[in-house]
DNA sequence: AAATTTTGGATTGTTGACAATTTACAAAAT
DNA sequence: ATTTTGTAAATTGTCAACAATCCAAAATTT
């Protein structure tokens, strides 16, 4: 049912490495929930999930109790852990203001030190963004929007917004039903990175604000 | 340092097991966190702390993993964690407004179903917050504070809101210092719960409110 | 001397084995 | 028929050993 599996790094050279072997897990999880491919209340097995990603249990943990802080997993003492629930209307107008905020003050305050690298690191989720979104693969569709904006949070690197953050992304399930197309939704991120590039900062916030919602 | 044992609970009984071994460790590590007992950049490493604790670096992973996703460590990969910074007024602000909608709805939507076990449990969270407020023991002050407040989103049962709320109500009690007069908060807290319990939803609503700022 | 590479110790990451707990099902008792 | 009790299987919790990585100081090169 889950074909992925995680890529170990050759061990040759240290500094291409920024993708860590429980980060590769956690986002192809997080990509098959919030795309909607296991039932709420589905319970999730170690075991199983450490087989199908070809590692033992130990890194499954960590990842599982990660989803679990993020909340898309519910996990009971000695119980394991399930598909949680989505949120409601009225909360989920409360998490997306502050994601909002957070998203918008991360790029205001942030985008003056980007480096060039930041800006390449963009493209490059931009370019699998569209693959993903011409291929029509939802999960990997999702992966890369949250990768695309978590970039913008982690690039503000004064204070470490991404622990905030990042539940209050995850528990938006599936902002996805009004993208009948998912080029639609890789257009937008393409337009937000081009108006960046072109250094027009205050119009890029504006179309991230519009853009969150 | 770390004076602390956990305890591990005999197998004779199965029931009376509510706190767990990794519960234990988290509630205590987050306790001298939050009462300042370690400074900004601290780095905790797993080896001690597992020692300090009597367990093996499986669950210390775990209970910092947690507190990491609460907010007060920070992990970088293979570099271990170390106690993290407070936040900026400004993300403070957007945190604080998360958090005030968050509980207020909590309170609005679920009050209606508390039981009477819910309030009579207010009560004896509000009774130990008065003891520690007279003490004037800081450490026990912020962990009945943090009970409060998380009681009224736990008794909101039908969404897990726990999630959304615990990393904002935690980073925004770092800095809890300001209170000189731990008794005006514990008295704050009290007038919540009456003016509940004289079923004045209306006015609890407000009184929150003003008290989340 | 300055810059680069190597090396060793400290620390985190991963693994498989074992312990403890829960769960489901069957047997027994009320 | 319902409840209780007792297993066995499935699953999570804990541990200790080993692997990979990072960091700083020593060694080498320029």
């Amino acid at each position: 049912m889950v074909p992925f599996r995680v890529q170990r790094q050759p061990r040759i050279h240290k500094k291409a490495m920024p993708t860590t072997l429980k980060r590769q897990i956690a986002d192809s999880l997080r990509g098959q929930i919030l795309s909607g491919q296991w039932a709420e209340g589905t319970r999730i097995k170690e075991e199983s999930l450490a087989e199908q990603f070809g590692v033992s249990r130990g890194p499954i943990r960590d990842v599982m109790l990660e989803l679990s802080k993020e909340g898309l997993l519910q996990a009971l003492p000695n119980k394991g852990a399930s598909i949680n629930a989505l949120l409601s209307p009225k909360t989920r107008s409360i998490c997306l203001r502050a994601r909002r905020d957070l998203e918008t003050l991360a790029l205001r305050e942030g985008f003056p030190d980007w480096t060039n690298d930041d800006l390449l690191e963009m493209e490059k989720i931009l370019r699998r963004f569209r693959v993903a979104a011409e291929v029509g693969d939802l999960s990997e569709v999702i992966e890369h929007d949250i990768a695309f904006h978590r970039a913008i949070v982690e690039n503000y690197r004064q204070e470490n917004l991404l622990i905030l953050w990042l539940p209050l992304m995850t528990t938006m399930a599936l902002p996805y039903s009004r993208h009948q197309n998912l080029i639609e939704s890789y257009n937008e991120h393409e337009e937000i990175l081009q108006t960046l590039k072109a250094n027009d900062i205050k119009e890029g916030i504006r179309l991230l604000k519009t853009h969150i919602q």
